[in-house]
DNA sequence: GCGACAG
DNA sequence: ATCTTGTCGC
């Protein structure tokens, strides 16, 4: 499946869920009570990205982490602003600021400053049966560094085995 | 037509 | 996302 900006859904979430079906065959005891997406929740052109999407066909609790803002132009929302709020107003680790629309004054998600190092902010939205408030408190409370570990050990582990895929195959 | 665009 | 160049810090 293409990759398109408003779309992921439909291209990551076959994956994702099918992953969880095989680990609740093979390691039952592993399946999570809440879940974290590299993508958006509510923070989306029609307020629901991929962890929305995921959350309800897998029908677990699920939050949204994206490294980079999705403009949502219905609600003049867009990257250059987004991101000079955010430097003036992140200062902390831990520091984060609601992002609502300025059409239907909605609380869509929040940025959030992982660390004091990190300057760029990560966007965390609720995907599923989780408030904005406790998916920015468990993403700060899982953040060692910019992205919270739950995200960058998969995006790690996923990297390293299309590496052994590729070297397989020279 | 031009610019914007989670991953 | 991917790729390349350059810098900082442990």
């Amino acid at each position: 499946m293409p990759y398109i900006a408003g779309y992921l859904a439909f291209r990551e979430a076959p994956a994702l869920l099918d992953l969880l079906t095989r680990l609740k065959e093979t390691k039952p005891e592993l399946y999570p009570q809440i879940a974290f997406v590299d993508g958006n929740g509510t923070l989306h052109p029609r307020r629901f990205g991929l962890a929305c999407h995921f959350g309800v066909l897998a029908d677990i609790p699920c939050i949204g982490v994206a490294k980079n803002f999705l403009e949502i132009p219905t609600e003049s929302l867009t990257i250059k602003d987004t991101k000079q709020v955010s430097r003036e107003h992140l200062h902390g680790a831990g520091a984060w600021l609601p992002i609502v629309g300025k059409m239907t004054h909605d609380l869509l998600g929040a940025a959030l400053r992982a660390s004091s190092e990190s300057v760029n902010p990560v966007f965390v939205s609720p995907g599923h049966r989780v408030s904005l408030a406790t998916s920015v408190a468990l993403a700060a409370a899982c953040c060692k560094y910019r992205v919270p570990e739950p995200v960058r050990a998969a995006d790690s582990a996923s990297r390293q085995l299309v590496r052994e895929i590729t070297a397989r195959s020279q």
